[in-house]
Parts: structure tokens; sequence; C-alpha cells
DNA sequence: AGCACGCCGACT
DNA sequence: GTCGGCGTGCTC
């Protein structure tokens, strides 16, 4: 008897259920398993599915049932393990089951490109493309244009950035490679070794230790946290695992912040290993992504270094997962499929059956609440004997102190002192522009945005008021729009003031500022960095992009100019943020032979926890702060889920909210908390109102069966297209 | 999401 | 009389 086989198809649609397909006709039975791309008619439309499922049953009535159109790969895209995460990881987000698939997809396999390997295509100038002189190309601009391009570009592009630049270029292109000024290759996208090779450096006790400990278990689960302050070589065990792995024929899958990824670590694990090293970032082109992520799938790449979304890379031969500074937040995707590559790595390992190392200076208080827990084993690196002296932390106590443009008298005495004895600057602001607030002195008039509740920041520079939620800009008015007032004034301050303030004070010292409008363009960060590096630059001003990834050896004293804000946020976890902050850059200063100093400006100078960390250090700052997260009821003592709700119209989202309330019975659901629905913190965002619902819960499994009960309730469309909603569950930003 | 269908207002 | 606005419903 032959059975009827239905194909259980996920499709890239804001909708969580599987499609019913019926097999494609004249492929036998046998060929079909899940984890292949099907073509299929989908209403009007076509569109690529993956196949998730194989029953011999539907819901549906089998007339009604499309067949599949083409059958596109002959072999599964994903293995056993990486289908169970994505099917995981949809039911735990409680996200479309088609979107988790399609993110763990390259661009070009989820249009319908084959599975094979396909180098990058990549344009580039010859030596004598190099001389060529533009002026002579007057009567060929395209090709001028696009010699420029390729120069102001180093001297390759691939084609799909090409593709993004410049329209229509390929002709051009093409007469440029006639003439010999332009030549086409076809590259790679694996790294490998540079000339000059590094050997294994000899480890400390403490670090054989640590890789003993993971050595011995290398073919077993287990989630191991690396703890160790800067300077203590963690990467130096990372780099021994990963040897370990590959002398047994084992891929490693290092996962690292957004920003972490940066040319120098790169440097350092192409000097250490011969081996093949594929790199996935935001940053890389189609062809890139897909080349990077075939190699990896085929065994090719043995280290696989990239940010977030490698997490879902296929591997060959897994043999180890590390995530390094595994305390980022940018490990949490803030919108869409809102997952945490750090909590997936543990499951992945898990169904892997291999080791998973998670390294931090600062470990996140749910991984060491882990530890509390056994679930984590703790390994730690204790500060290298002889090498840097610890840094002194201080507190400023700005009461009553006079203060200009952010910065107190005694900061400024100490920034003179150790710029006399030839030291580096650090000055850390978590706010750019020259100030917050523009005010009519007057009348009390604000500059408001017009789509938020928010004021406008001043951007001194570029004469501009400008919003940070939405990123509308205007003219900085004249005079005041209300009472035609000429006096206009700020209040508060941001990096550009700062630096404006410091220019005044130390006229003569060369200093730069590092935030999101100085390093706007590509490059423009690494060449401020290369700067520092060398010296050109006695005090630096930025924002947190300055504290992570990046060592400045010749930095005696960091300033951090608003303790406050960390103390103050509705958020409960500014806390551990700020103190991440603190011991991070404290790492970071005075690491050669110079002592380090670090300034703390607050007028809390008394508040228990600053206390602590100050005191005790951040191991005790982490087990007090655990003991209030009991005592508050909070995580990682609760499980948290947020849903929020968003329209142009300002009574539907609390509406939506309390209608889902009420179907789902959640005031009434068994080991649950529910606060709200309340206005977000900003609740006017890109004229957008916008509402929240928060939910808690003592145990995770009670979360998530009342969110598969709200599905039923969220997904129907009846009257309620208007607003837009998206469930956070482990939310890492409150706001 | 993306697309069709359907019901209202303003135009060659 | 038609074109097109977007509100509603459906997709195996």
């Amino acid at each position: 008897m032959v059975t009827t086989c239905i194909l259980q198809v996920a499709l890239p649609l804001p909708l969580p259920q599987c499609f019913d397909y019926l097999p494609p006709s004249n492929v036998p039975q046998r060929m079909l398993t899940v984890g292949l791309r099907v073509r299929v008619a989908f209403g009007t439309r076509r569109c690529i599915g993956l196949i998730l499922g194989i029953s011999n049953h539907s819901e549906f009535d089998l007339s009604r049932l499309k067949r599949v159109i083409e059958l596109i790969d002959p072999v599964p895209l994903f293995d056993k393990e990486l289908l169970d995460l994505l099917t995981w990881a949809s039911d735990y987000y409680r996200y479309p089951v088609g979107e988790v698939v399609s993110t763990a997809l390259p661009a070009r396999l989820r249009r319908g490109s084959k599975v094979e390997f396909r180098g990058v295509e990549t344009w580039c100038i010859t030596p004598r493309g190099r001389e060529a002189e533009l002026e002579l190309m007057q009567s060929a601009p395209r090709q001028a244009a696009l010699l420029k391009l390729l120069r102001a570009h180093g001297t390759c592009l691939d084609a799909s950035r090409l593709n993004a630049l410049q329209n229509h270029w390929r002709p051009a292109a093409r007469r440029l490679v006639a003439k010999g000024l332009v030549e086409i290759r076809n590259k790679n996208c694996l790294q490998s070794r540079t000339s000059s090779s590094n050997h294994a450096v000899r480890l400390n006790s403490h670090q054989q230790e640590a890789v003993a400990a993971i050595a011995r278990r290398m073919a077993k689960f287990g989630v191991y946290l690396l703890d160790g302050v800067t300077g203590s070589g963690k990467t130096e065990v990372y780099l021994a695992l990963i040897e370990i792995a590959l002398q047994t024929g084992h891929q490693a899958l290092i996962l690292v912040p957004e920003i972490g990824l940066t040319p120098q670590l790169l440097t350092r694990f192409t000097r250490r290993f011969s081996a093949p090293l594929a790199v996935l970032h935001s940053g890389l082109s189609d062809s890139e992504r897909h080349c990077a992520w075939y190699s990896a799938r085929e065994g090719h790449a043995l280290l696989v270094l990239g940010t977030r979304s490698a997490i879902f890379t296929p591997l060959a031969k897994p043999g180890i997962i590390i995530v390094d500074e595994e305390h980022d937040s940018s490990f949490k995707q803030q919108d869409g499929f809102r997952y945490h590559a750090r909590d997936l790595a543990v499951y992945r390992a898990k169904q892997l059956n291999i080791p998973v190392l998670l390294g931090s200076a600062t470990p996140s208080l749910e991984s060491l609440y882990n530890v509390g827990q056994g679930k984590y084993r703790h390994l730690s690196l204790p500060e290298r004997a002889g090498k840097a002296k610890h840094p002194i932390l201080e507190v400023i106590d700005v009461r009553r102190r006079p203060m200009v443009d952010g910065l107190s008298d005694v900061l400024l005495g100490q920034i003179r002192k150790h710029l006399q004895a030839e030291g580096q600057v650090l000055l850390f602001l978590n706010r750019r522009g020259y100030a917050p607030v523009l005010i009519c002195h007057q009348c009390g008039w604000v500059a408001q945005c017009r789509r938020c509740d928010a004021s406008m920041t001043l951007h001194a520079g570029s004469r501009t008021l400008r919003c940070h939620h939405c990123g509308s800009q205007c003219d900085v008015p004249e005079i005041c729009p209300e009472c035609e007032s000429e006096d206009l004034r700020t209040i508060g301050q941001g990096t550009e003031r700062v630096e404006h303030a410091l220019k005044h004070e130390f006229a003569d010292v060369s200093m730069v500022r590092i935030d999101r409008d100085t390093v706007r363009r590509k490059g423009s960060m690494e060449a401020k960095l290369t700067e520092i590096r060398r010296g050109y630059h006695r005090i630096l001003i930025g924002t947190q992009m300055l504290s992570k990834g990046h060592d400045f050896p010749d930095i005696t004293l960091v300033g951090i100019l608003n303790v406050d804000q960390g103390l103050f946020s509705t958020d409960f976890r500014a806390m551990e943020r700020m103190a991440q902050l603190i011991v991070q850059v404290s790492g970071r200063a005075g690491r050669a032979n110079k002592p380090g100093k670090v300034l703390l400006q607050t007028h809390k100078p008394d508040h228990p926890l600053l206390r602590i960390l100050l005191t005790g250090g951040y191991a005790a700052f982490c087990a007090a702060s655990l003991r209030e997260r009991q005592l508050a009821e909070l995580p990682p003592y609760r499980h948290m889920a947020m849903l929020r709700a968003e329209a142009t119209n300002r009574t539907a989202p609390a509406a939506f909210l309390d209608s889902v309330c009420a179907h789902g019975s959640c005031k009434t659901a068994a080991g649950i908390v529910v606060m709200g629905p309340v206005p977000a913190p900003m609740e006017r965002r890109a004229g957008r109102y916008r509402a929240q619902l928060l939910f808690i819960a003592r145990h995770r499994k009670n979360l998530n069966e009342l969110f598969k009960r709200l599905s039923v309730v969220l997904y129907q469309s009846r009257g309620l297209r208007r607003v837009r909603w998206s469930l956070d569950v482990d939310p890492v930003d409150l706001s």
C-alpha cells in the first residue's frame, strides 16, 4: 500500500505554521527528506520554502493541497541538529518558523540559488589602471568613475558591492578590462595564514588548568565560563582549545560581539593557525556570505569566526563553540527574530555534544547564576603577576563642586597632571552631540521632536537639531519660536560639548572624538584608532564605542563622566552594564608599565553597589546584585517576556494588549505575574504610540505555554491590523 | 508579507 | 461612467 506523503513546508511569512504540500511529481519518495528546499505555488505567487516535516496526514482536505513545483536541493541544507535548533528557537522565541529559517540562510539561498562552490567575483585595478590619468578619460565618464571607485576602495571590489554602489557598471568595467586597466579575479572567501606565523605562547598554570578542564571532555557537552580580566590571556586559552579541536580534525565556531570583529583579532587567528578561516559579519556581500557558509558546511573552513547570526552556520565537523565577551548585549537581536546567540550557542553545543566556552572579563549575571546552579563550570584566570599594575579606581564626588561642561575641577586637574606626565587620557560619555536639550531661557520652550516624546539633541558642528530616536533633523532656530527671544540655552552635555570644552582648556593638546558622528564613514574608525595607537592624540573622547575590543597601551587616566546614568535608570540592568563598562575600561588603563587611574564622576558616591564594586571588585558586585535580583524577583531568578504594541492611534496599543490579555486569561495564568499594559517609557516614537505588557514567571515552561495559547489571539487578523506587535522573550532592554 | 477583492470618492 | 484609495481576508 502506498501511503500519502505530505510535506510540511516552512515559508518566509509572518505566520507561525508550516504549509502542507504534496510531493513533486516524478520524484521518488526516498529522495524526500527534511532540510530540502522546494519551490511552491503559494496563493498567486511562488515561494521558496524548506521541508521541515514529512507526514502521512494533513488537517487539510487532500484535494485542496497543491503539489510542490520543484525540488531544489539533492541533499539537505541543514543537518538534524541545526534543524532542531531552528525549530526549537522558533518555539522558544515564539517567532514564525519560516522567518527563523530565513535568517539562518544566506540571501542567495533564500532566493533559490544552488548550493555549490562559487568564489567571489572581484574586479580589481591593474598596476596600469592605477596609473591611468582620469583626466584623459573625459570621453568615458562611466569608466573614469568606476576607476575612481576602485581606487577609493583600495584595489578590488566585489561584483555585488559594485551593484550596490553603481548602476549599470558592467559595460564600463568590461571596456576597462579590454584596455588592461582592470581585471576580474575569482577570489576565495577563506582567509589563510599570513606570512609571519606565531607559535603558541607558553601558558601559565591557570591557563593550562582551564585548557585541561575542557580538553579532558572535548567529545562531550559542557558549558564553561571563562572568567578573566583584560590581560589575563583569555584569547590564548581559546587558541589552545581551537588547536586541540583542529588536531582531531574538528572545526571551531567562534562568536564575537558586533564591534569585536576587528582586523587585529583576525590577524591573531591567521598568524596562529594555518587552517582556512571563514568570517561572517554584517558587512559581507551576498557572494562572500554564500561562500563562507558553503565552506563551513563542506568543512573547508576549519575556523568560523562571526557575529550573532553565525550561530546558524552549518558545520561539517563541529568540535567546539566559543562565545567571546559573552556578556555583550549585541548577541541579542533587537528586532524581528529576537534570539540570543549566546543562549542558542549553548543549545547547539548540547545538540552536537561538544563543549561551549563563554568568555568574559565581566560575565553576565545570567551566566554567573548558571554557574551557581551547577549548570556551567567556572574557570577563572587571575591577573597575570608582574604584568600591568592594577589600576586605581576612584570616585569624584561632584556634589557642590564647580562643573564646567560636565567636567569637574578635580577631573580637569587630574587630566592636566596626566598630560604633563606624558600620559594619554580617555574620557567616556554615553551621549553624542553637543547638548541633549535646547531651551528658551525666557519662556521655557524646549526643542521637541515632532514625531517622538523626546527633546532634540543639539549638534553644534553641523548646526542641526537631531532626534536620536527617529533620526529626524532640522536647523537650529535663531530665536525662540514661541516668544521670539534670542536667549536660547543648552542643558546637559554630549561628547561634542566635552571635546569643545577640553579644546578650550587644553588648547595645544591634540585630541580625538570617537562616536557615531565622527566615524560614520567606513574605515574612519580604523584610521582614528591607528592615529591613537601611534600616539598622535593625547586626549580621547568617546561613547561606549570606544570601550570595546580596543587596547590603548599608553592610557594612564580614564574618566567616566556620567556614572549617575547607570545608577538612576528605569532599566534594572543599567547598573550591571555600568559596572561592566567600568571594569572593562579599567582593564585598558595603564597596561604597559604605567600605572593607570580610573575616575568616576558621580553625585552618589555612597551608592551601595558602586561602593561594593570599588572595594570588592566585579565578583563582589555580582554577588550583591544577584542577591538584589533574587529579593526583587527579577531575572535571572525569574523569566521575562515583553509584549510590545504600537500604532498611529494613541489608545489602540493598550486596547490591543488589554484584549490579548483578556482572551488569553493572562492575569489568572498560573505562576505568571503580568504588569501592564502601560505606555512605553517613551510613549511616542517616530510618530507611533507604543505600549507594553511585561510577563514575569518563575518557570520558563509556564511562559511558553501561555504564549502558545496567546498565539491564537495574536495571529487572528480581525480588526487588529492597525496595531503592530512584537514579542521579546528574555528581553535585555526594557525600554 | 503579498496579493485579490470590494466598496467608496473624484476625475478624463 | 472608470481609476484608485486602503480596509479585510486568505494563503497548504
